[in-house]
RNA sequence: GAUCUCGUAGCUCAGCUGGAUAGAGCAGCUGCCUUCUAAGCAGCAGGUCGCGCGUUCGAAUCGCGCCGGGAUCACCA
């Protein structure tokens, strides 16, 4: 609610007092933008009065207005439309709000801190065996945006990254590279650690696929003689399955004995091994492990630079992987667990509308779930001033995240309530999803890189560059590249699937990074040669009296009104796509009046500084929405 | 089988705590660079808001049902 809204609404519920003799309370009216199509600059729905005022909507409106104009100063006049009572502001009004705001650097953002909230908010938690891909861009883009939008909020923000280090796919890059690999290394290759890592697990596959192709044609042709007594028992229940299922369970008994077949593999033997002897830390394993994962982060620090993303606290799996397991034995002391007869232990949920859900295995060791609920106790002891701890974890996992919180909440951990599941829709492609097996899987580094490249054909076409250093221009390729990457990503709601068209990502045009960057350049360019010609506009002094608006000026003013709106909303919502849309907005309004009013040309010297003064505003505005989604935004282009 | 989620212009998306004739961008078509950066601006064209029923003065928005896409329900992570 803005300082007008609550002037306005205090107002109107005296006027439906004295007017009506209605009990209305001020915070339960409220107004809406007004139509384009008619005038005014806010807008009051009457319809919902109308019963109780025993007046038409036209005559209930008219009333209001009446009142409004004659107690309110700043209301100028108003018009009725059906129900619709359109008010219009004076313009000393918006004049007196940005002389007010012109002084302020960070206008719209509260002061780090001041909201007395911490927030603890988890992204990007790759896995170590290969690289970053398109899906991880989008986690990356929104964690890091989302956690600056809390912190333009008020609150404190730990920036977390959980590392999955460890486990069967880390073990099977191993594996493959210490088979196959020749003793490769980054160096040797020339190629970035993580890509390398990510080189041996598809190497894993390609040798992994056929073995468990021929077992399972073996046992077609009733070759069995490998097996022992125990193995072909199962084997022989899984066919019988197989046979027995339904149509509708074939899929899953198929999968079942694929499993199986993989299970028995020479390969997979050697996988559960290593892995064997990583947790029983056996030094070579362990070496290999550590060698091959500094160039992972090698790797990954590389991609974090590019894509702009930093964190604060790192966790890795490795080290949290044996958290959980304690809490589990208190829970089943406490009842919320239950143990079978083979060991496991679970947790029925069926109450719940959920289903049961297993915490540890029959051989003791501890799946995801465990983990998870490990580390969540472990960063309640380790900030207990933590008001929030938030996930940034695709919607894939929705399930797992509605089950984490109700296990915690039943364990007895208040923070329960506190946690979140910033849940966000995969990203695909035009042709559809991306898929490791058919090689459509987009690299984060080859995509940036791309775009890059893009930025600086198109820049140098344009012929923008011709007076910049080659260092200048190089990051002016950079800054335009990603901001048409990350503003493309960013500006769709999180919580749906999206579609990402590499052709219209490197549109430059229209509803893009590179277009609200442009129009923050053209705006510095303004600014400067204001400069040159002895104009300043850096004072903060301003006489309402003497400047009549525009109405594109008016709509501009009124927009910044909304700016603090916006980004307490894009807060609520966790919803970079708020700013994104918002400021597109704004530079769109801004381009229609630099279009069509002079501005260093305007003749009458109060309105030219005042017009260099909004425009400054704007600029701030574009760019500290900018810094929010993590672009840059160039003084020239 | 169960649960969750999405369906708006040819394409990509806004709008969804109910409000006026549903908005952008891209693609298509018209204009505008001796004038503050044309990566721009102005305009034209493009819609049974998946379908049906209901609630309401009023539904793209809320409820129910159906159709269609996606996801999840593993001693995987």
């Amino acid at each position: 609610m803005t300082h007008l809204d609550s002037l306005l609404s205090q107002q109107i519920s005296l006027a439906l007092s004295s007017l009506f003799t209605l009990d209305i309370k001020p915070e339960s009216i409220v107004f809406q933008k007004t139509n384009i199509e008619f005038k005014g600059d806010i807008t009051l729905v009457v319809f919902p009065y109308t019963k109780a005022t025993k007046k038409s909507p036209e005559e209930t409106a008219k009333l209001i207005g009446e009142y409004l104009k004659n107690s309110v100063p700043d209301v100028e006049d108003y018009n009725v439309v059906k129900g619709f009572l359109n008010l219009v502001i004076a313009s000393p009004f918006w004049l007196g709000f940005l002389k007010e705001i012109l002084p302020l650097d960070a206008y719209g953002f509260k002061k780090k801190g001041s909201s007395g909230r911490t927030i603890m908010l988890e992204y990007s938690s790759p896995n170590t065996n290969k690289p970053l891909h398109l899906g991880h861009i989008r986690n990356n883009l929104l964690g890091s945006s989302v956690a600056s939008i809390l912190e333009a909020n008020g609150n404190k923000v730990i920036r977390a990254n959980l590392v999955n280090d460890r486990g069967v796919h880390i073990c099977k890059s191993m594996l493959a590279w210490k088979l196959y690999g020749n003793g490769e290394t980054p160096e040797s290759t020339s190629m970035k650690g993580d890509h390398l890592v990510g080189k041996y697990y598809v190497e894993y596959e390609k040798h992994f696929a056929p073995q468990w192709k021929a077992n399972l044609a073996d046992w077609n042709a009733g070759k069995t003689d490998k097996l022992n007594p125990k193995e072909l028992e199962k084997l022989h229940t899984l066919l019988k399955n197989l046979e027995i299922a339904s149509e509708k369970k074939k899929d899953r008994a198929q999968d079942e004995l694929t499993d199986f077949a993989k299970e028995l593999t020479p390969l997979m033997q050697q996988t559960k091994e290593m892995l064997r002897n990583w947790e029983a830390g056996d030094p070579e394993t362990i070496a290999l492990w550590k060698k091959m994962n500094d160039w992972v982060y090698a790797g990954f620090a590389q991609t974090y630079k590019a894509l702009g993303v930093t964190f604060d606290k790192m966790y890795y799996e490795s080290e949290t992987y044996l958290l959980g397991k304690k809490i589990v034995e208190e829970g089943l002391t406490k009842g919320v667990f239950l143990r079978r007869e083979d060991g496991s232990v679970w947790i029925d949920l069926t109450q719940d509308g959920l289903d049961l859900k297993i915490l540890l295995r029959s051989d003791g060791t501890s799946v995801y779930m465990t983990q998870d609920v490990g580390t969540a106790a472990e960063r309640f002891r380790e900030f207990p001033e933590l008001s929030q701890l938030i996930y940034t974890v695709g919607n894939e996992q929705d399930y797992h995240f509605k089950v984490l919180f109700l296990i915690l909440s039943k364990l007895g951990y208040t923070q329960a309530k506190n946690c979140y599941h910033l849940s966000y829709g995969m990203v695909d492609l035009p042709e559809g999803k991306m898929k490791s097996r058919e090689g459509t899987v987009v690299d984060a580094d080859d995509l940036m890189q791309e775009m890059i490249d893009t930025a600086r054909a198109m820049t140098l076409e344009l012929g923008k560059v011709d007076d910049f250093t080659p260092e200048e221009a190089e990051s002016l390729y950079r800054q335009i590249g990603m901001a048409a990457l990350k503003y493309f990503i960013l500006k769709v709601d999180p919580r749906k699937r999206m579609v990402f068209d590499p052709k219209e990502s490197i549109d430059f045009n229209g509803n893009t990074g590179p277009f609200i960057q442009y129009t923050h350049a053209r705006i510095q360019s303004l600014l400067r040669n204001a400069k040159t010609k002895g104009l300043n506009h850096e004072g903060n002094d301003l006489d309402p009296g003497k400047i009549t608006l525009l109405p594109v000026e008016k709509d501009l003013i009124k927009a910044i009104y909304n700016y603090p709106d916006v980004i307490r909303q894009a807060g609520v919502e966790y919803n970079p796509g708020v700013i994104a849309n918002y400021v597109f907005d704004l530079t769109q309004h801004f381009s229609t009046f630099y279009q069509s009013t002079p501005i260093l040309k305007e003749e009458n010297q109060e309105l030219l500084i005042f017009r260099l003064k909004l425009s400054r505003m704007i600029a701030q505005i574009i760019r500290n929405s900018m810094t929010l989604l993590g672009i840059e935004v160039p003084e020239r282009m």
